[in-house]
DNA sequence: GTTAATAATGAAAAGGAATTCATTTTTCTT
DNA sequence: AAGAAAAATGAATTCCTTTTCATTATTAAC
C-alpha cells in the first residue's frame, strides 16, 4: 500500500515510517500540509495519515481540500487529547477516523486496515493504471486531474475497462453501450471513440484504445 | 433514526437515551448482549451502540455475530481506556468505530453521524418508502414502475433522500447539487424541484417534498 | 501501386437537459 | 384585507450532448 504520512514531529514520523515499512507498505513522509497537498496531486495513495497541527496548512485543512476536490482517499487524523471539540469538526469535514496521541502502533495499524478495507470493498470504484472511475458520481480521475466526460463517453470507458484486454466488436458496443438508442448506418461509435480517445490522451499522454482492423477495439491500459 | 443501545450501566444508558431522543432519534436500550442480539433479529436499526463489557454476551461477541450473519449495520463500541489491545480486535471483527470512556455527547453524536453517513453512502442502493435509487445505474424505481429522471433531477432527489427529515435551504442546495454551475438571480432551483415533484407525484400519488416558507425544503417520504 | 473496405476526422444538425424569463400563486406580516 | 416576500408555474431560450454528414486517412487484399 502507498501511505502518505504528514507529521512535523520527526520522531513520530520516523517511527511510523519504520513500523509501516516493516509491514511491507510504501511510505512517503512530508512535514507540512502544503507538501502533503502537492504529493496528492501526483500520487494515488491508499491511505493518508495527517497530523492535526502542522506548519503552513493544518491536517484538517488538507483533509478539507481533498474532499472538496472529490478525493476520497481514506484519511486518519492524529490529534492531541485536548482537542475533543475539533474531532467533531474533523469527522464532519470528511476524515474517516482519528487517533488520539499517545497511541500504540497496533491501534494505528488496525485503524488503517479498517478504513482501507471500507474504502476498497466499496466496489464503487474501478481503478486501472492511472484511471479511477467513481461509479456513483461517475467522475473519472487521474493523478493529473479529473477528466470531464459526457454520459456516453463515461459508459463507453467503463465498458472498455470492464473488458480490458479483450477485443470488443462494434456490434457488441451497440448492444451494450447504446442499447436501444442505436441507429445503424451511422458512425456514431467511431466518433464517440475518437472523442473519448482525445480526452484520455490529453490527460494521460498515451493511447489506451487500439483499433483492430475489421474486428473492433481493445482497451490496453498500459 | 432507530438506535439500539446495549449498555449495562444504567446511568450511562439513560443519559445516552435522553440526549439522543432529544435529537429526534428512536432509542431502544437493552442491558446485556443476549437481548441486543434478539433485538437485531426483529428490528432494523440505523446504528448500534455496544458497551464492551456486558453480561452474558460481550459487545465484541455481539458485533462478531452480526458480521457473521451478514448484517452490516454500523456498530460503535464503548470501551474503557485500559483496553487498548482489544480495540484492535474490535475493529478487525467489524466494528465501525469505538469511543473511549469518558466521552462527550458531541463526540458520540458526530461519530454516529459519520458511520451512518458512510453506511448510507456505501450501499449501492438508497431505499426509502416506495423509492429505490440504484446508485450505479442512477435508475429510480418504484412498485409502480421506473421513474425517468434527468441528471439534475436525480442528484437532487438523492440529496433529499440522504437528508430526509431535515430542512434543506436553497443555498445548501446550490452548493451541494449545483456546485459551481449555479448562477444566482435565477429560479432554477424552484423549477427543478417542481419538475421532480411532478415526476414523483405522477408515479407515487403523493407529495414527498414540502416547502418550508423562507427556509427551504424538507423531504418526508411518508 | 491500386482498389475496396474500414476507420478517423472536422463540422454541422438534431435532440434533450438545464436554465432563464415573465407571470401567477401562495404565504406571512402588518 | 392589503401588501410584500417567497415560491410555483408555463413557456421560451440557451447550452450541451449525441448523432449525422461529408470527407479524408488508414489498412488489407490483390
Amino acid at each position: 500500500m502507498e501511505i502518505l504520512i504528514a507529521e512535523d514531529d520527526e520522531q513520530i514520523a520516523n517511527s511510523l515510517k519504520k513500523n509501516l515499512a516493516e509491514e511491507g507498505h510504501h511510505i512517503m513522509v512530508v512535514h507540512d500540509g502544503q507538501k502533503a497537498l502537492r504529493s496528492t496531486d501526483s500520487i494515488l495513495f491508499d491511505v493518508i495519515i495527517l497530523d492535526w497541527r502542522m506548519p503552513k496548512v493544518t491536517g484538517v485543512e488538507v483533509c478539507k481540500h481533498l474532499r472538496n476536490s472529490g478525493n476520497k482517499v481514506p484519511v486518519i487524523l492524529l490529534t492531541a487529547l485536548s482537542q475533543v471539540a475539533n474531532k467533531v469538526e474533523a469527522l464532519q469535514l470528511g476524515a474517516d477516523d482519528y487517533i488520539t496521541k499517545p497511541f500504540s502502533f497496533d491501534e494505528l495499524k488496525a485503524r488503517i486496515e479498517a478504513v482501507v478495507r471500507r474504502y476498497q470493498t466499496n466496489e464503487k470504484e474501478l481503478i486501472v493504471a492511472n484511471l479511477k472511475l467513481d461509479l456513483l458520481s461517475r467522475k473519472v480521475s487521474t493523478p493529473f486531474g479529473e477528466i470531464s466526460l459526457t454520459g456516453k463517453e463515461y459508459d463507453l470507458l467503463k465498458y472498455f475497462i470492464l473488458h480490458k484486454g479483450s477485443i470488443i466488436g462494434k456490434e457488441e458496443l451497440t448492444k451494450s453501450v447504446w442499447e436501444l438508442n442505436y441507429s445503424s448506418g451511422t458512425n456514431v461509435i467511431e466518433v464517440t471513440i475518437k472523442n473519448l480517445r482525445e480526452k484520455l490522451e490529453e490527460k494521460l499522454g498515451k493511447k489506451l484504445i487500439k483499433s483492430v482492423y475489421g474486428e473492433g477495439y481493445i482497451f490496453i491500459p498500459e
